[in-house]
DNA sequence: TTGAAAGCGCTAACAC
DNA sequence: GTGTTAGCGCTTTCAA
């Protein structure tokens, strides 16, 4: 009953041609007639011929499938990088194999080995935040293949990213607040593994000394980023005997659990926010921080993928890696929402 | 430069054995004697090797790769389906080629074309919402390649498919709705072209009928889920002579809309609202809506991929297709937020 | 303009 | 326990 899918050899043999002439005329070799072209396009038809993509993946030794690696994918960060380079993955004819790495280096190290077997033929990775070493990527790095490293990049230079910098947008964040005549502003850091996390502190201190304001590290606090860790955090804000107005918060989901603790004291009016975006655009719609830091995903996505199409057709065309590597830091923006005074009135 | 990766052949070479033998030791058959077994095992590591997944899927003809097609990957809800289906093809060693319809026919059909040419091992689907026509997966069906349906279904009954049930949940809100006196309940539907409205407003009717009221064809609007058009379909009720006091809406998109238009226009008390949920959890924590309909997308998508492993599993074995065809519905569930009074306290 | 033939890396009868 | 061998479907020299 399962009917077979009809191959090239079949065709040949319908037609009395030889495998390679099928096989040419298939995809248009300028050597075949145009009228042998025509029959065997012909009875390709009417035999449903389907290319076998294994088969050709074998023996061309290309995959002509990228390997994608992000923490999670319920990330709206992620979705829409995801999109971005699914759509020029497609446009190039390449197929995306993705994996999650739950921010776990053994599950990275599984997936890059899964990938390697898959034979794919470049690699976009938001590394693991847990403790990533870059050590299960050497792999690829010996066997020539193109590896781009976006949003979450490690800290070596001989690597091809593209990353935020966010540094411009908090001073700028920050500058806007302490115009607002705020000097007292807190730090609701991330975990002190991820790179992020430094680049915060770096950013918010530097801030601070630009406007003379000294350090004071009680309004430097951190959170897991469980909700529970975000509530301490906040809490530990609150109850300060010499509390801050205003908060930097690690990203939008701390700062959603913000705004849910202190609504629920009554404190809406509390303090103003900058937060840095990992939502959807509606979602700040309703619930408005003072300041909001934009890391555009999709653009990040975008040129890393389009990094990663030159480095594998590079690759194709002569065997010379690229002189340099494709570094990119891309602008963050930051949107304020000056008309957002209250926290209650997020819902405009 | 470019280093090759060692293969079979070179392993079996290197220890004076068969390639047979290689391939035996190294997936641990048992007709090989643990000493090769071990020097073929140590050698492979030297060597990293890597077996390769094309020479293997092309030469069992089977891919170990499945096909899922969402209508698009930025929605929560097939984010969620995604995460579930991922994991139970992790756990049986599959890998998930991903393709989005954009709810588009002919993107869908293409995406099915592309999977053929992968050969893939089976296929999940959510079909696209405009004018799906099933035509385009004939192809599977003739080559026996198992294909479920999840979420938006087509009409026939000769296929695999788990969906939601929600007939019960919104007729247990009206139920509710009632009770607490109201009479005069709306419905925003969605595009007529979806299984979904029409589901809708049958479950609309019936629980209206089951109360012996009326139904009142003013009270029923459409919109296409466009911005513009939830706001539209709000407006008209809104500026109705005889408005409804309860609205139930397509989905958490409209619901969020419908908010941020009766804020603006101070009117939050105006409506009671029964939403269906595409959400994660913590929007509808902030934003509570009288009733939401909760269709579990990480349930149904794993119901579906489990599915589709028997199926899969079942025509490796034997070569029969299930006597019967495996369907579901999974009963959705609503919640109510009996507490959230008015809309912009929907932040708490 | 076409054909013959080798081979991509691996698996799985079948033979010993 | 291990080896021999014949492919899987396709591309691509090389030859005609």
């Amino acid at each position: 009953m399962e009917r077979k899918i009809t191959t090239i050899k079949e065709i040949a043999k319908i037609l009395n041609v030889s495998t390679s002439t099928v096989s040419r005329a298939l995809k248009g070799h300028p050597g075949i007639s145009p009228v042998t072209t025509d029959r065997v396009r012909k009875v390709a038809g009417e035999q449903d011929y389907i290319p076998n993509q294994s088969a050709i993946s074998f023996n061309k030794k290309r995959s002509y499938t990228l390997g994608l690696i992000v923490p999670e994918f319920s990330e709206p960060f992620f979705c829409s990088a995801f999109n971005a380079i699914e759509n020029i993955a497609t446009a190039h004819d390449y197929n995306i194999i993705i994996g999650q790495s739950y921010d776990d280096m053994e599950t990275e190290a599984k997936l890059v080995k899964k990938f390697m077997n898959h034979r794919v033929d470049g690699l976009i990775i938001s590394i693991a935040k847990k403790g990533s070493d870059y050590q299960q990527l050497s792999i690829l790095e010996k066997l020539n293949i193109p590896v781009v490293f976006f949003d979450c990049v490690p800290d070596r230079k001989d690597i091809h990213f593209v990353a935020s910098d966010f540094q411009t947008s908090l001073l700028k964040g920050m500058q806007e607040l302490i115009t607002a005549g705020h000097r007292k502003i807190a730090l609701i850091n991330g975990p002190t593994i991820l790179s992020a996390t430094r680049q915060r502190l770096v950013a918010y201190i530097k801030g601070l000394r630009d406007h003379n304001i000294e350090i004071n590290s009680s309004l430097i606090v951190t959170t897991d980023l469980s909700r529970e860790g975000n509530l301490s955090a906040l809490n530990k804000l609150i109850h300060l005997s010499n509390p801050p107005t205003a908060v930097i918060v690690f990203n939008d989901y701390v700062f959603l659990d913000c705004l849910d603790l202190l609504n629920s004291k009554g404190l809406e009016d509390l303090f103003k926010f900058i937060s840095f975006g990992n939502m959807p655009g509606w979602v700040l719609y309703h619930h408005k921080p003072f300041g909001s830091i934009e890391q555009f995903p999709a653009e990040q996505g975008k040129i890393a993928a389009n990094m990663l199409m030159q480095l594998m057709i590079g690759k194709e065309a002569e065997d010379e890696p690229p002189a340099k590597n494709f570094q990119k830091y891309i602008d963050s923006d930051i949107v304020f929402f000056r008309d957002s005074i209250k926290a209650d009135q997020a819902i405009v």
